[in-house]
DNA sequence: ATAAACTGTTTACTAGATTAACAATATGAG
DNA sequence: CTCATATTGTTAATCTAGTAAACAGTTTAT
């Protein structure tokens, strides 16, 4: 009966223990590689570059011109209150401007510049350089599963 | 001349345009995804559950007792001095200690309550809850092909 | 007409992280 | 052995990215 117990209780801590191995779980493999990525971004972009944020903000600004702040804000999947500041970084940049609208005097479109236009270009050239050399031990196919399945993950969003 | 020199700026604007979308970019869907997945993990964890490092650093602390901080920050990849809070949280919730190792007094060696593993075990089944249901979408395959894609990213780390 | 909703913004706050400095201790070269 | 160098855990100051709540101005819908 003692050594029932004995027996019972091993077997309990063995399976306490379990492999508890981090490594098993996306979001801990996630986040590894994403502050990879993005600490590569920064660094070969460069101390007056743009940041991670600022880069996809500009983006979308140069890809939808005219759109407006709160549009914005949903796109990047941020609150419209942390959109200010980058917005604010943009236009103080001269890459945007915050234009008025007629016909809805509360809403301001966002409209790039030339040289936000041109800024936008150069950045593009050099992110996707970072992408590319960091990334190069990376199949083309590689890279295309890896969008799809991070695609994925991104479509159970709400 | 006057129509060449038109034609030329013209091209040029269109080259400027070229497809700037955010979306070709790894790293931008690297932390969608990553964003994603760490707000449920925090939703399905609860307000007083773990917050994604300190799960973690129980969890390496659990399959490494008596790790040192210097060690597991390491591990993490984060700096010693950013340690120090999440290894006080879980000696404050009485999930580990920090104990001396003779030989060297300037080392603690972390070590796991049985609380702790405890709490450890049900953490584990609770962010392997979270990621089943919130990656329902994703093959066990495709799962497999995630991992070992970031693995690959994370290969690249210096 | 008036309640409800939306827009851009400010302010205050939080989380997560870094850097620099520090005292205590250990290690290695001469 | 000694002394320079390195390591450990820690604090303090700082930074970035983000949220939440409130607000005035404006628009929409009942």
């Amino acid at each position: 009966m003692a050594s029932v117990r004995k027996t019972d209780k091993r077997i309990e801590d063995e399976a306490l223990v379990e492999t508890p191995d981090l490594e098993e779980f996306i979001g801990y493999n996630l986040k590894r590689a994403y502050v990879i990525v993005q600490s590569d971004f920064r660094r070969t972009l460069g101390e007056d570059g743009f940041a991670p944020r600022v880069f996809s903000a500009l983006s979308l600004v140069v890809q939808y011109p005219n759109v407006t702040s709160s549009g914005l804000a949903r796109m990047l999947g941020i609150e419209r209150s942390g959109l200010v500041a980058i917005v604010d970084e943009l236009e103080g940049r001269g890459l945007l401007k915050r234009t008025n609208v007629p016909g809805d005097r509360r809403v301001q479109a966002l409209v790039p510049t030339t040289k936000g236009k041109t800024a936008y270009a150069e950045a593009r050239a050099a992110v996707r350089a970072h992408e590319d050399k960091l990334l190069s031990n990376l199949s083309d196919d590689e890279k295309a599963t890896l969008m799809s399945l991070l695609g994925k993950i991104r479509a159970t969003e709400a």
